[in-house]
DNA sequence: ATATAACTTCGACAGTTATCGAAAGGATTA
DNA sequence: TAATCCTTTCGATAACTGTCGAAGTTATAT
């Protein structure tokens, strides 16, 4: 219960649905190739490098979103390199679903 | 895509949230009989005095939740004598549905 | 070793919001 | 008519939040 009111909250603000979408989408919406840090196909994350270029705003803006986005439990992060990845965790929107069917 | 940030929002506080729980399941989880002004059975919606029973506010606080959910699309309402009354609207969850199965 | 690239951390600031009390409105009851 | 009940409107206020720029960190490239 508290957990969905953590991801209403994390996807309630405009650019940080934005922000989940791209890493969602991994690219194929995105419209990055992987020699541009973005994932495609069997793919391994989001670079954050190639979500400023679809989501544009401050690097610490999106620092904070993606925390948010992290500690709702919607996504993960790993470094590779001096490059962070994203992605959506496995039924990271399970919660809701619950909860739209009625818990 | 703007409906379910709205949506979100609307859902995403603890208060809020409760608020419209009490209204989904009219009544079977808040307990209150007919007598005390709730529904039942083939209800016509949930009174809001008995929402407040249910959720403890001031009255001006959730007047303020309610036009927030009716913005949002979630909920409707209806004046019967004194009484306001409130329902779940049709399908109102459906947009995040759509969300959560990739649009 | 120096420069650059990719992020993060740290204030700061403006805008939003959840909450309340007081007062007012409309509907029923006495 | 007067009293009462249910709800809304109207400020006010404290807390939260989205945004940014500047500075710092870590990793690659020159």
């Amino acid at each position: 219960m508290p957990d969905v009111i953590a991801i209403f909250k994390a996807l309630s603000d405009p650019t940080r649905l934005a922000v989940f979408n791209c890493i969602r989408c991994c690219g194929s919406t995105c419209g990055y190739s992987t020699d541009s840090g973005q994932c495609c196909g069997s793919c391994d994350g989001t670079a954050i490098c190639a979500i400023r270029c679809q989501v544009p705003c401050a690097p610490s803006t999106l620092t904070h979103h993606l925390n948010e986005l992290r500690d709702a439990g919607l996504i993960e992060t790993e470094k590779r390199g001096r490059v962070v990845y994203c992605k959506v965790k496995p039924n990271a929107l399970g919660a809701i679903a619950a909860f739209i069917s009625g818990k």
